[in-house]
DNA sequence: CGAATTTGACCGGCGC
DNA sequence: GCGCCGGTCAAATTCG
């Protein structure tokens, strides 16, 4: 029904993920595979979010990467109805607990939380539902056992968690293709939980977890394990194997919402997180960058301080603006956000 | 035909 | 030790 329910999930978790810890790690801590790893990160870094001249991030349109339209796919069993009160700026409240100052709309939140050998089990409880609409019967055969590798270590992983808006127009993918490998139903959460995987090397253990916050719908619960042994991909090849677009995919549903997506979604997509057809071959493969991917970036490398994250680097360009942001309560980059909304592309 | 998604089964960690 | 639950695997299915 609504627009906002057709915005890429995927979209959105990149966004706010494959940023972040992808971002941290990538730079100094993944440089090791230089062969997987061409020297894209200098061009994903650019295109992330130093928008010359102080220009916070976002260098291209919400929903576009460097011309490449954005997928849209599966991220309606989340079922983001309540985009409404999640528009863009939102306050950032970083793991340190420290509360940055609002930027602008009141209500609106992004918390980022950064923590270091969670409980594996940490966010257990009760279960609502199960799969419905089995409409047709995939998986293993039965009896046939599998090799499942050994779960290692689950508590040493480190995981970055983040909420984002679920919507507010400005879903959008962040700089690193992921794969869905597989969804669940979450005890306690009307919403299932997607689970993605790094896609642009099969090395890659990076991860992320998305789901609605049951307690705020609006709200994308984006947890981002392990680090990306690799660079950012660019898009067109470096993205060969992300996720593709459907149009028409079936959106698991828990049973407490249903599948309105699949009729808006087409037109929601267009609307909303619109694909620019002279993009380019919406093919599969291609990320974008938006401002709330800008706003990762910044707050990643904000709770970083202190780290080994590079994203001072991407930074420095504006460390002005995040000093008076920091000033004045978020007014310059509040307002600088408003324009992004506004004008679709800051800046230029 | 290749690749991505879906989704039931399986497995390990954790709590009781 | 047992059961629950989250996380992962992988066959089937879908789509470009």
């Amino acid at each position: 029904m609504d627009c906002s329910n057709d915005w890429d999930l995927q979209a959105l978790v990149r966004s706010c993920g494959g940023t972040a810890p992808a971002a941290c790690s990538s730079g100094a801590t993944t440089a090791r595979r230089g062969d997987d790893a061409p020297p894209r990160e200098a061009a994903a870094a650019a295109s992330v979010g130093v928008g010359g001249g102080g220009c916070a991030v976002a260098t291209a349109p919400a929903q576009e990467f460097l011309g490449q339209p954005v997928a849209r796919r599966d991220l309606d069993y989340l079922d983001l109805v309540d985009h409404d009160q999640l528009r863009m700026p939102f306050s950032i409240t970083p793991s340190s607990r420290e509360t940055m100052p609002s930027s602008g709309r009141a209500g609106q939140q992004l918390r980022h939380d950064v923590l270091f050998s969670l409980p594996a089990n940490a966010a257990a409880v009760t279960t609502s539902g199960q799969m419905l609409q089995p409409r047709r019967q995939p998986g293993r055969k039965l009896g046939v056992p599998s090799p499942r590798a050994k779960r290692s270590k689950k508590r040493q992983v480190k995981k970055v968690v983040c909420e984002v808006p679920a919507a507010g127009g400005g879903v959008s993918s962040d700089l690193w293709a992921w794969r869905k490998y597989g969804q669940k139903p979450i005890k306690g959460s009307p919403y299932p939980r997607g689970y993605y995987k790094c896609s642009s090397l099969k090395s890659c253990m990076a991860r992320k977890l998305v789901e609605r916050s049951p307690a705020k719908p609006g709200v994308l619960v984006v947890t981002y394990i392990a680090d990306h042994c690799h660079a950012v991909p660019t898009m067109i090849n470096a993205l060969a194997g992300t996720t593709r677009d459907r149009p028409g995919a079936a959106s698991p549903d828990d049973g407490n919402h249903h599948q309105d997506q699949e009729t808006s979604d087409g037109a929601a997509a267009s609307a909303d997180n619109k694909v620019d057809d002279d993009g380019a071959d919406a093919a599969s493969t291609m990320t974008t960058v938006d401002e709330n991917d800008a706003w990762l970036v910044d707050h990643m490398a904000l709770e970083d301080g202190g780290g080994d994250c590079p994203f001072d680097d991407f930074l420095w360009p504006f460390d002005d603006d995040l000093d008076r942001f920091l000033d004045d309560g978020g007014g310059v980059l509040g307002r600088r956000l408003s324009l992004y909304l506004g004008t679709g592309l800051p800046g230029n």
